[in-house]
RNA sequence: GGGACGUUAGCUCAGGCGGUAGAGCAGCGGACUUUUAAUCCGUUGGUCGCGGGUUCGAUUCCCGCACGUCCCA
């Protein structure tokens, strides 16, 4: 793009300031205060009692605002806890000070020292005895009053969508709140924070799409990895019994507001537990995460009142698609009637589609959107779930779980497969599905199952997904909202 | 992948049934010592997303494309 006029002009106010001796980017400042510890200390103070003190203080931040009265202006200055005002006058500072306020612009970074009083309006105010330029702003902030609204701009350009929307930046602090508190959580339960590999010769641990890179050196393809299970559990073999992992997963798939190709996951695995205890801990972790946040279990997402109170909802698919179609019990378990289900809603399933597809098919079609209230959904079909545990009294389902808040998955978690055989016997069954066309069916891995042969301790494991997570603890009705830099297709402009 | 909507000054937005565009803020010049969207006077700034078509003439109409948002698959 061409260079702008207010570009240009900025660009001949760093001249003059270079031809007058003034680095328009100095280094080694220190600055003493934020403008939130100033505003805790002084802000209940009157005037009389700030009178009397005597000390200076030094504040550093974006220059937001200026509002002049000749030979006194107010300015606004912004650092990473708020604003506080500073007071200008030509009377109270050095000459060459003043020359350079009257050379600022409005988002330049800068810095003021002087003593702290009160305006006659009551607002703390630094007036200065001292100014600074310490980094000089070539473009101008977006408008004053409306902000940067345009969402695009907000994503590509989000240091300006932090500098002039609030909002945002609080999203952010309390992303880095919530992942504190889990740790914190983890942390008491005596889980060990761990970090597995990113790049994996296989792509296994769940079921989709990876993205593919190749190693120079070692001459062989990489994926990234689409989930940390295989690995996580190979920790539990190996004798560290509760880990727990905070990092991004990958999945070459769509991206909407509620799907990011990077995102964060936690993954933990609980030896000596199971899917049932994990519903529990989940609960609690909830809690805990709703108590800190909100002080209590009640928060409003997107207009709608969540309840995090124990206990949550349980139900198994079955029961949740027999109930959201008003048909009798034990209806699902006879492969023709679900067959007719399915075709009277359109969903065409094949003829010798697993019915523990078209179950899920059913399930995520019509029933997902309207479990608002925290709901945990058991018993998943052992065709979609290759890494669980077999429900002992009805071998087709596994002891999973899949937590729903405002209709969408939160969670995953099961009893994890142990058995090294029955493990094969899937990645078997998975293998048949992908030659059968399936992109997402589990690869085979056979490294994964000879650690199974050294005998892991019955576990459970669970993954909860962190950006949905905080959605929901944020309010926020986009993944984009609380994901610094999503995912945007590149634009040859600037 | 399909649909709806959007793209006009640095930002937030108007507008034009076809004759190359306006406001506010920001910027620039000036006034002003208690404001906080300061105020007042003056003023600069645009390939109207990109490409093609129709037309004497397109920013406006038509087609395509790009990017984005939301919805659906």
């Amino acid at each position: 793009m061409e260079e702008s006029e207010l570009t240009r002009t900025r660009k001949e106010k760093i001249s003059a300031l270079r031809a007058a001796g003034i680095d328009p980017y100095p280094n080694g400042v220190r600055v003493d205060n934020t403008s939130a510890e100033l505003r805790a200390r002084f802000g209940a103070l009157d005037n009389e009692a700030l009178g009397g003190i005597k000390d200076t203080f030094s504040l550093a931040g974006r220059l937001m605002a200026v509002r002049n009265f000749g030979k006194a202006s107010f300015i606004s200055i912004q650092d990473r806890k708020g604003r506080l005002q500073g007071f200008i006058q030509k009377k109270t500072l050095p000459e060459a000070d003043y020359d350079l306020f009257r050379r600022l612009d409005v988002g330049d970074i800068i810095y003021i020292a002087g003593r702290i009083f009160k305006t006659k309006t009551g607002e703390l105010t630094i007036e200065a005895g001292r100014l600074r330029l310490l980094a000089k702003a070539l473009r101008p902030l977006p408008e004053k009053w409306h902000g940067l609204t345009d969402v695009e701009t907000r994503y590509r350009r989000r240091h300006l969508d932090l500098i002039m929307n609030p909002d945002v930046r609080e999203t952010f602090h309390r992303r880095s709140r919530i992942i504190k508190l889990i740790r914190d959580f983890m942390d008491s339960r005596d889980f060990l924070e761990v970090e597995t590999p990113m790049m994996q010769p296989r792509a296994g641990g769940a079921a989709a799409k990876p993205f593919k890179t190749f190693h120079n050196t070692l001459g062989m393809d990489l994926y990234l990895r689409i989930a940390p299970e295989l690995y996580l559990k190979r920790l539990v073999t190996g004798g560290l019994e509760r880990v727990y992992e905070i990092n991004r997963n990958f999945r070459n798939e769509g991206i909407s507001t509620f799907h990011n190709p990077e995102f964060t996951m936690m993954e933990f695995y609980l030896a000596y537990a199971t899917y049932e205890d994990l519903m529990q801990f989940t609960e609690e972790l909830f809690l805990f995460l709703a108590e800190n946040l909100f002080g209590g279990p009640r928060f409003v997402y997107q207009g709608t009142e969540i309840d995090l109170t124990p206990p949550w909802r349980r139900t198994t698919v079955r029961e949740a698609v027999e109930r959201h179609l008003g048909i009798a019990p034990g209806t699902l378990d006879d492969r023709g009637r679900l067959l007719a289900l399915a075709a009277d809603m359109g969903l065409e399933p094949q003829e010798n589609t697993a019915a523990g597809r078209i179950l899920m098919t059913i399930f995520e079609e019509k029933v997902e959107k309207e479990l608002i209230q925290p709901t945990f959904v058991t018993q998943y079909p052992v065709e979609v779930s290759p890494l669980s545990r077999r429900n002992p009294r009805n071998p087709d389902f596994t002891d999973r779980f899949e937590l729903y808040v405002h209709g969408r998955e939160i969670a995953n978690a099961f009893s994890e497969l142990n058995d090294p055989e029955d493990q094969r016997e899937r990645f078997l069954m998975q293998l048949r599905e992908r030659e059968a066309g399936d992109e997402e069916a589990h690869v085979m891995d056979e490294d994964y199952v000879q650690t199974l042969e050294s005998a892991m301790p019955p576990t459970a494991g669970e993954g909860i997904g962190i950006d949905r997570l905080v959605m929901l603890l944020t309010n926020s009705a986009s993944i984009r909202d609380v994901i610094l830099f999503p995912q945007l297709r590149i634009r040859d402009e600037l």
